[in-house]
DNA sequence: CAAAAAATGTCAACACTATTGACGCATTTC
DNA sequence: GAAATGCGTCAATAGTGTTGACATTTTTTG
């Protein structure tokens, strides 16, 4: 369709990287890449019965062992009540253990079974493949600007508190 | 935590940007820059009484003028019948004109209305700002990266035809 | 031309994920 | 002791997705 030369004023001074065009795109990249990223998971997930959601659950608790239930809200930012019903069905069924904190005695910390981290295991192999292939594919150079840009996007309040969960090394 | 030196064997000959661990924080990465990507539009559709699917559709079909139903189904990847429900609200609210094709009477050519316009914008203005923000913060090298680790990212069957979607200019 | 295929729509049932609102209980903090 | 925190639960409702079955119109094909 051509069309849409953003404006014609070029409020960036030359940097074609800020047109509104470029812009969009940066938009629409990030959502195809979170859809095709995330149909491999979903396929296995159904052999389980289980949903994205759940997924989220057994990433965050196979990354964080012994995190609290707050904790985990924060991240996933959903209500209690959401997080509730997969997250009971996890423990359930045995992917997730809670342990009452012997600090704070009202915190169930959470972590994966040994069964959970099967689960993890299968979920996260097909993410990593996929990932490590556009790495090796796009070079070390890319991947810096790659991680860059996505934790610039995030919301201001947050970056910090993610940056910390995501680079802990 | 501390360490994670994923496996012993370092199986990429030191290229550590593809360590497991690397590997798992750009799969959270993503999740984390698509849950605050989302959450200004979010916010905006609640006042309309729509959701996200109504945003996907008014976007690509914005960005899109004239696409048949099909390929609006492609690039979502979601089934008619969900499609439906929220394109059937779009057109009797006003948002998404249908025309008959001209070359093939089957097809109903989707486009906004005026009113439609005015949502997309409303909706894609907080995104691109968050975009331009990250873009200018990160950089031109970045953004390049970004892009090519973010097209890498994709399925190959449908990595041309994003590219080609995303990058008519 | 008749049959097959394609593009679209629709009815129905169901599943998953999310929300808001209202409570209840145990434990810690002030 | 009162207030706040961490966690759980019941209930109602909404949004988005699926599968399956059909119907209509129009184009393509043998």
């Amino acid at each position: 369709m051509a069309m849409s030369d953003s404006s014609s004023l070029e409020p960036d001074g030359g940097n074609s990287y800020l047109h509104d065009d470029e812009l969009i795109r940066g938009i629409e990249m990030l959502f195809y890449a979170y859809r095709d990223f995330t149909s491999d998971p979903d396929e296995i997930l159904k052999t389980y019965g289980f949903g994205r959601a759940h997924h989220r659950v057994v990433h965050f608790v196979g990354r964080n062992p012994g995190m609290t239930v707050t904790e985990l809200l924060a991240i996933l930012k959903v209500t209690k009540q959401s997080l509730s019903r997969v997250l009971s069905q996890l423990v359930a069924e045995g992917f997730i253990a809670q342990e009452k904190g012997s600090r704070d005695r009202r915190q169930r910390l959470l972590s994966l079974t040994a069964k959970g981290k099967i689960l993890f295991s299968e979920l996260s192999s097909p993410q990593k493949a996929r990932v490590a292939k556009a790495y090796r594919e796009a070079g070390a150079e890319a991947v810096a600007g790659y991680r860059k840009v996505l934790a610039d996007l995030l919301n201001a309040e947050e970056r910090a508190a993610v940056l910390k969960s995501v680079e802990r090394s």
